[in-house]
DNA sequence: TTCTTTTGCACAATCGATTGAGCAATCCTG
DNA sequence: CAGGATTGCTCAATCGATTGTGCAAAAGAA
């Protein structure tokens, strides 16, 4: 209907009503009665604006306000349950607080990651969350450097406060859980497997500590040979799992949904009678995770919870570097 | 190290070197060769911009800019694998194609999901492309006015070109698929149930169409209240199936994953017996979805396939409005 | 009526980067 | 060495909205 190049302005309606264009601004930003505007006028403008289709121009809105209100996220990806939902959470509670949010995804790749956080800060970005970053503290520095709050989530940093799961107890129960049905349910006493991630990964590490402290107590021994993470992609845990050819009850502690997937494809390889004598658990929650035969349980991260927690960091600055631990939901199977 | 306040601009390093803030503007994006600025100049300039941490002020550059290069998108939900795929593709495609992908999620909500294009109009997006939309012809209404480019995805509407999946030939495909296996498991040759979506919504309507014509085909005649179609959610479609009781073979085509989930929460309160009698297969796919006791296969869309018609789409206006269709792939388990 | 308030609006600077135009200084050519 | 070409940079307008300031006109007070 318009001219379909340029978009309507604040200075094409005020020439079109025939009033100023810092009233039709006024008006259209809702300060008008402050301003002084007259209803009449108030009114006549909404309705115009209204005819016209105009939207607000945000580029220039934010660069001459003082606040930008955006708050943005990065996260490794969005196909899995996990980070699909604190991607959505963190949408929804950020529009709940009046705030704008900005998400993009890094596909685990260490440039991507800082190349978004740069383009997060040049949307000049209040405050920067960093989901499971392969690199927080490098992004820590951009935003100090530019004065942009920044704060890390599931993986911690060591350079800004970080909101993550409490991996340790997360695994420690979810261990004894295994090892719990594992005599149930096979006569097996242990010691469990542990499959997929990263050692050298924080979470990793905490829950791997959680696992065999867990074995240890009932004075279980774990061999080296049992400790299977070389990263979290499925292939590679199936293909861990292949070299190991079950021939007596097992028990595994599967790392993420994402190793999670490797496993059930190596058990539906394994003869029936085999397949049957496999118990496990795994670290994150899927919906079909309870449907899978042989998952005794499942740790729920408690994404709300965390997020919470970061909203209520966000325009604090000047406080202390933290690391807050959030308590896990175990899912019993 | 800076001042927290404000952050560096082109004027601080102009200031700090000497130059012109035209210089430095050049400098920084790349054009300075082209306005004949000296090496050395530009390499000061870079170097002290490192220095500094200077990051360009993006709502600067994209008013003064004739085009901001942004595609948006919006989806209802990250929270299961299709959703969380479309955007995590549309963002990667987007990048290697020079342009910014926002992605912003609307929760099922119609008025979420007005507001959020308006929003990414406001940031000047070039295109946006509205995925699984309630209303998309209202979007585009919104896109039209202020000159936007507007493309459906998922859902097709009437006033934009959609480009959706082939949802007859998928599903007339998985019918047959789940007839098959129902015959061969169980012995039986039908009726198949209808499980999850919408009627009024396109996509249940053509997969209803080819799961309807498949059994046609085989003279099969689908009684009314086989068509439990009465809203996504998996909740609804457990309660709907939890008044059904099967006492016979029974085989079942699910509408989408969350209806699955549904679904199988269902089936394992069922009768070990009984459960055993039930084969299914679902539109859309889910990495899990295999290793489900009775499912026999899943539709898998072809996001890829259909992100790039909807980029190849892109900057081409004044095409006429099509419906295009892309087939799926089907999961044979 | 006159003076003070209040009402209703407009002016103009500003945010930070981009870009067409222009101007010295230097280089080249014959 | 004069005249033109090239090099290397600066000036200033501009994008669209926001906001402190100011000024008539209308309303109220005395």
């Amino acid at each position: 209907m318009k001219n379909d190049t340029k978009r309507t302005t604040i200075y094409d309606l005020a020439a079109r009503i025939g009033a100023s264009p810092s009233s039709v601004s006024s008006v259209l930003n809702g300060t008008w009665e402050k301003r002084r505007i007259s209803k009449k006028l108030a009114d006549r403008i909404m309705e115009l604006a209204q005819e016209e289709g105009y939207t607000v121009n945000a580029q220039a809105r934010f660069l001459r306000r003082e606040r930008s209100h955006i708050v943005g996220m990065i996260v490794p990806k969005y196909d899995n349950r996990y980070f699909g939902d604190i991607a959505q959470k963190f949408e929804s509670i950020a529009r709940s607080r009046g705030l704008i949010p900005i998400v993009t995804c890094t596909q685990r790749n260490q440039e991507l990651e800082f190349e978004a956080a740069k383009e997060l800060i040049s949307y000049q970005a209040e405050c920067l969350i960093s989901t499971g970053a392969t690199d927080p503290d490098r992004i820590t520095d951009l935003c100090n450097i530019s004065g942009v709050q920044s704060i890390n989530m599931d993986l911690p940093g060591n350079k800004a406060t970080s909101v993550i799961s409490d991996n340790y107890t997360g695994a420690y129960d979810l261990t004894k859980l295994i090892l719990d049905r594992c005599e149930a349910d096979l006569g097996l006493t242990g010691p469990l497997r542990f499959v997929g991630g990263r050692l050298k990964d924080h979470n990793t590490a905490a829950r791997l500590e959680g696992f065999l402290c867990a074995q240890q107590e009932r004075n279980i021994v774990v061999p080296n040979d049992y400790i299977m993470s070389e990263g979290y992609s499925s292939d590679k845990a199936e293909h861990l799992l292949a070299e190991f050819k079950p021939t007596s009850p097992t028990g595994l502690f599967v790392n993420s949904t994402i190793s999670l997937e490797g496993v059930v494809r190596w058990q539906s390889q394994l003869a029936k009678e085999t397949a049957h004598m496999i118990r496990y658990g795994c670290f994150d929650w899927d919906p079909f995770g309870s449907f899978l035969p042989g998952n005794v349980g499942m740790v729920e991260q408690d994404v709300s919870a965390m997020l919470e927690r970061i909203f209520d960091l966000i325009g604090e600055k000047n406080k202390p570097i933290e690391m807050i631990k959030i308590p896990c939901k175990l899912r019993v199977f």
